[in-house]
DNA sequence: ATCGGCACGC
DNA sequence: GACGTACGTGCCGATC
């Protein structure tokens, strides 16, 4: 059998994966981000290559034979910053741990030793996989040694075969030393020749073939200029090509038969995952399979009582409460059981005993009973299913929780749990499994489950609010998205009527239209394909059709709209190709996709808003989502007539926030032209145009107008001078002049921008006007991107989520108007800036002006709020 | 099952 | 110079 070669460059997957992860400490305080990245691309590689020999090659020292002939060799590169050298020991250890090999080289640089092997392993004719992050590797490439060079993160790489590289760069393996040397490489010092970048040195070595070949054929290159620069560096172009040239013949003291691997022993590696607090590993590794019996032995001890028959002695004044259900959807969902536990005991009752239980239901609606929960708005709706009105939810985990660290992204109790040093109860996975294997386990193994979760629910509680309180989050989670919870609840188990024969209508016609436009394709392209399918559509247009490539994606041409509309005019395919993805997709998202979620006895859809997922405090709708309801073109729009009131007589009102989000700038801000021009009630795009072009009003043309509205939005979006170059279809150069004519128009908001970096620099993160946080580790990032993304956040959090705040508050004030002045009206869905109610037609007068002052006034801000409302029939004439 | 490409909203 | 560029959800095809 064949032989399989991994070999390793040890420095740059852990440079890798220092840079691509956070910096994360474990309970000793030390640093492993490095570790756990280089553990996740190890574990990756061994279970989908499975290797014969691994070998991973680090760097050995300061000096190499390259800088002899090359003093600056790898000269003006940042030193490897300290919290990565400290993690370089854990490196060694680990591979120790997995019986791999390691070596380096005095003198010589892992790239050597790893080109030395690979022609070792080539000769052999073994399969050789290199793995690393450093382009000049490539120039190892062959029929028998493929390349992966990380992309993104770190298991995400790609892999270079000589086939490949002449796909994607358009040269050969054995062109890259001469590429490296035109075009050098500023990482590591390498000059190559000035002003010779990718481009240019591809174009020379598709004409000359080699560096040799360029330097003989001098005369023909086109370009005075260019033969200027390679004449005059020509020292440089060649000392380069020695400096990248790989040495494969390092004396180095390993043989292949050194490399072999023969697995790992499951005792030495998951003792070292523990060490170091790789938990989420450990059930990555090979070693008995975890039952769920196995995961509670290896708990703690502890006593839940499962109890058939509930009475008044189980329940008390403050208890902590799990509703337990495996399923997500918590409006169909079964509900498994109940766990309950209080000073005075842990209990666990099955679920229908429990609901279908008065004392429990009376219990339930006492609202002085005090029950602490994880996801109080879950907790709502699964007992109003069984007609139990909860009251007295006192605390919530769930809520908790995410305001403390909306960046968590596992909010559920044993991760909580683990994130507080607990580890005394067990993932749902882990009990439950997941996917198609996901069961009820036996009443045994569930009690213990749900007992422990609710117990921890219970001990939590204390330091979770001591931490609110510390943050001065305390009236944010209290006040605010407390409230706000149970309010979402109430409109999820409300629900949004549904037309349903409506909606099954409009799919009959778009089912004939997509009929027809799929002919029409299909002769126009010649043949048939599925249309669906960008990788069959992108050969169609761009080699049978001979379109011109605008953009690709990693597996083909792009096909997205953007880039379909630079080519309209080019084929009257690309045409009916669009107009058939925007009615596909008004098939299977709106059409197909709701109506698989209409209840059936009701025709109502009721929706789940994610009162706990997003950084900025927004809330997200799911199942279905019901925030992106197309309004744009006209003929999605048109899906909104399918949303209608849910009783005889009755309307759908909308409300919306104008500008909430510029207007919530001009104030934190305090920009005076940017207030200014709001208490004016101007059009503020317009204004913003008058304001970068120096115009006046009149001058202002819809072009204007429009660019400025693209940079507002990019204001309030936090976009970057690429996503607006992108939105406006400019250059980035240009885009980049707009954000700095806007800034410097409005100076307030300048400074402001200014002020929040910094501030986020001090802190670690931002803070909205309801104190809500986001944490920003990458403000501090030596990576350009990452600073750059972070620093565009900090500026755009607290625009977003203040304008967040500011609705959610809403949204209780006028909970509690509608219920003050004895309204039937009731709200039913919220789409960030708008929120919208269904209410009898004879309360629509009285809503209209009260919907617009308790949203207007909920806040007191330095420019007014303005809220536009509508009424209609449906959705979609409430416009 | 999971990923990539694409498209909808704010 | 840039290895990626507001936030979400969900569909499809492709892949294993």
């Amino acid at each position: 059998m064949s032989q399989k070669l991994i070999l390793i460059d040890g420095n740059s997957i852990a440079y890798r994966a220092f840079f691509a992860l956070p910096l994360l400490n474990n309970d000793k305080g030390v640093h492993t981000n490095a570790v756990y990245g280089f553990t996740t691309m190890l574990l990756k590689i061994l279970e989908e290559e499975q290797p014969s020999h691994v070998l991973v090659a680090f760097d050995a020292g300061k000096t190499t034979f390259r800088h002899k002939t090359y003093e600056e060799y790898k000269g003006g590169r940042q030193k490897t910053p300290p919290e990565l050298s400290e993690q370089f020991p854990l490196i060694r250890e680990l591979l120790d741990a997995f019986h791999i090999s390691h070596y380096e080289l005095d003198q010589f640089e892992a790239d050597d030793i790893i080109g030395t092997l690979a022609r070792q392993g080539e000769k052999e004719d073994w399969d050789v996989k290199v793995i690393s992050g450093d382009r000049d590797l490539l120039q190892l490439v062959s029929d028998k040694v493929s390349v992966a060079l990380t992309k993104k993160g770190i298991t995400n790489v790609e892999t270079y075969t000589p086939s490949f590289m002449k796909e994607k760069m358009d040269v050969d393996p054995s062109q890259i030393i001469d590429l490296k040397a035109l075009m050098g490489d500023s990482s590591d010092n390498i000059p190559g020749v000035p002003g010779v970048g990718e481009k240019t040195a591809v174009k020379l070595l598709n004409q000359f073939e080699t560096l040799d070949g360029v330097y003989e054929h001098l005369e023909e290159v086109s370009g005075k200029k260019l033969k200027e620069k390679l004449t005059d560096n020509k020292d440089n172009a060649y000392m380069s090509k020695d400096l990248v040239t790989i040495n494969v013949d390092s004396p180095i003291e390993v043989g292949l038969e050194k490399a072999q691997y023969e697995g790992y022993e499951y005792q030495k590696v998951s003792s070292f995952f523990r060490d170091l607090g790789f938990n989420s590993l450990l059930s990555r590794i090979g070693g008995e399979e975890a039952e769920a019996e196995e995961v509670n032995e290896s708990l703690p001890e502890i006593e839940v009582e499962t109890i058939e028959d509930i009475k008044e002695e189980h329940l008390a004044e403050t208890t902590a409460l799990v509703i337990e259900m495996l399923s997500e959807s918590y409006h169909t969902a079964d509900i498994e059981g109940v766990g309950i536990v209080h000073d005075g005991g842990k209990y666990f009752i099955p679920g229908d005993q429990a609901l279908h239980s008065e004392v429990f239901k009376k219990w339930a609606e006492d609202a002085n009973k005090k029950k602490w929960v994880f996801d109080a708005k879950k907790t709502l709706v699964a007992m109003k299913r069984y007609d139990i009105d909860v009251k007295g939810l006192s605390f919530d985990l769930l809520i908790a929780s995410y305001i403390i660290n909306p960046s968590e992204n596992h909010h559920d109790i044993p991760a909580i749990s683990q994130r507080m040093d607990r580890k005394e109860v067990a993932f749902d996975e882990e009990v439950y499994g997941k996917g198609a294997k996901m069961k009820v386990p036996d009443t045994e193994v569930l009690a213990d489950h749900v007992g422990r979760k609710t117990d921890m629910l219970f001990q939590l509680k204390e330091t979770v609010e001591e931490q609110l309180k510390e943050n001065e989050q305390w009236d944010l989670y209290h006040e605010l998205e407390m409230p706000l919870s149970q309010i979402l609840g109430i409109m999820e188990y409300t629900g949004v009527q549904v037309d349903v024969d409506r909606l099954k209508q409009m799919g009959e016609d778009l089912k004939e239209r997509l009929a027809e436009l799929e002919k029409e394709v299909y002769e126009l392209a010649g043949e048939e394909f599925n249309l669906n399918s960008p990788k069959q559509l992108g050969p169609i247009l761009f080699e049978k059709l001979e379109l011109p490539v605008i953009k690709k994606t990693k597996t083909g041409y792009s096909t997205s709209a953007d880039i379909l509309e630079q080519l309209q005019d080019k084929h009257p395919i690309i045409e009916k190709i669009l107009i058939y993805r925007q009615l596909g997709k008004l098939q299977s998202t709106y059409i197909e996709g709701l109506l698989k979620v209409v209840h059936e006895d009701t025709n109502k859809i009721h929706t789940r808003f994610n009162q706990a997922l997003t950084q900025t405090g927004r809330l997200s709708s799911i199942e279905p989502n019901l925030q992106n309801i197309p309004i744009r073109l006209e003929e999605g729009r048109k899906i909104r007539q399918a949303f209608i009131p849910s009783e005889e007589g009755w309307k759908i009102f909308a409300a919306d926030y104008s500008q909430i989000e510029l207007r919530v700038l001009a104030h934190i801000a305090q920009d005076e032209k940017l207030i200014s021009a709001f208490k004016e009630g101007a059009d503020v795009h317009t204004k913003t145009a008058m304001d970068v072009f120096h115009v006046s009003e009149d001058e202002v043309t819809d072009q204007m107008r429009r660019q400025a509205k693209a940079v507002n939005f990019g204001i309030v979006y936090g976009i970057s001078d690429y996503g607006l170059s992108q939105s406006l279809g400019i250059p980035r150069k240009e885009a980049k002049k707009f954000i700095e004519r806007y800034l410097e128009s409005y100076p307030g908001v300048k400074a402001y921008m200014d002020e929040v970096v910094q501030e986020a620099k001090q802190n670690g993160y931002v803070t909205t006007l309801m104190n809500r946080r986001r944490y920003l580790p990458d403000i501090t990032s030596r990576n350009f991107n990452r600073r750059s993304f972070a620093e565009r956040t900090a500026m755009n959090t607290p625009i977003q989520g203040t304008a967040a705040d500011i609705i959610k508050k809403a949204m209780i004030d006028l909970y509690h108007a509608l219920e003050h002045e004895g309204l039937e009206a009731r709200m039913l869905l919220q789409v960030h800036d708008e929120l919208i109610l269904e209410a009898p037609e004879a309360e629509l007068e009285k809503l209209q002006s009260l919907v617009t002052k308790v949203m207007e006034e909920t806040v007191d801000l330095e420019v007014p709020l303005k809220v536009d409302d509508e009424q209609g029939d449906t959705w979609y004439d409430a416009k």
